[in-house]
DNA sequence: ACAATGCGAGACACGTTTGTCCCATCTGGG
DNA sequence: CCCAGATGGGACAAACGTGTCTCGCATTGT
């Protein structure tokens, strides 16, 4: 691979990131084969722009930390605990729906913790510090499970845009559920 | 294998359905080999307890919906609704967590909606219908959804919980959850 | 127009997993 | 005690997924 990608690559770089997310999302065990076929080009292309599954879904997962960064910076501002959680969960399900994924049935177990992560860490913590001190937080959240319960429904929500439903529909109720479920 | 088991195969038969509980759960793509390790029997003892790993996965499932049934009824003499959810999503957690498994990486696109199915969306229906009329429904949640976040966070609370926690801290935590997602 | 680049299709080697079979050994119930 | 039944381990073929390579054709950008 050149450094800089013709015109037509690059259309094709897009579309193995959003078949990818869409296959792995529903199914992440698919292999490269079921990849390829959904973004309609052959696997020997979708080797060309990834040498191997891993660096597809560590692609994958890079892209996906650096939107919750953003998302995570965006939504600091947000003072109030309900509205930063919603404004935090509707970003993130917009990125995992467009390009990324979260694909964790098995974690890398030896994540060097990239520098997102921890951004991310860093904003849960901050939110649920900010929902205890005003006393609005559900009994028994923590940072941990708090973490535990977002990640589940953006999965479950992603999974129902990758099955066909609409990302404007979904990603409120996302974040309203997971509003609902973590401050009162 | 003969229609009655002898009382060691009996074990042997249940030692299974844990570990491969355990295993599928934490990685639903785990090979039958995994799930004899963890099981602590031979492959072969595993084939001929399961023709095929479809065969156990399968049985997995029927005995999760059978429990689900059985968590449908017990609930839904319980009429006021928060109280419902709870103990409702509480007894599927502790079976989700001791002999079943949702595993629905890959769920069964001809499902043939087995009766428990049909069981398990009756009761969910009666609790939405019910919440509905008491007007303390978290706005947006409709049968589906409900069905999707009771899904998304058993899933994520059985995780937990073949990953090393304690049931008894997760469960609860997880009916609370879930009830403060889907009502007021 | 033309040269460079990207693409599809198919063949291939390789490792892993599945499912089968066999045999020696152990265990449970009459 | 004794034998049918259960298990473990290992050998095995077939299927599947991964990753590599090559060749001929299409697209891009100049």
């Amino acid at each position: 691979m050149p450094t800089v990608l013709r015109s037509d690559a690059q259309r094709t770089h897009e579309r193995i990131l959003h078949a990818a997310t869409a296959e792995l999302t529903v199914d992440p065990s698919a292999g490269m084969d079921a990849i390829a076929q959904r973004a309609g080009i052959g696997r020997a292309t979708l080797y060309r722009h990834f040498a191997t599954r891993d660096e597809l879904i560590a692609a994958l997962r890079e892209l996906f930390l650096d939107r919750m960064e953003a998302a995570a910076d965006a939504s600091i501002a947000e003072t109030e605990p309900r509205t930063a959680v919603m404004v935090f969960i509707e970003a993130i399900m917009r990125a995992a729906a467009e390009t990324c994924t979260l694909t964790e049935a098995t974690p890398p177990e030896d994540a060097p913790d990239s520098r997102s992560q921890i951004a991310i860490d860093r904003a849960i913590t901050t939110f649920i510090d900010r929902a205890r001190e005003n006393d609005c937080l559900q009994d028994g959240v923590d940072a941990a499970w708090a973490f535990t319960v977002g990640k589940a429904l953006v999965n479950a929500g992603a999974r129902e845009i990758a099955l066909g439903a609409d990302v404007d529909v979904i990603a409120p109720r996302v974040a309203a559920t997971a509003a609902n479920a973590l401050v009162r």
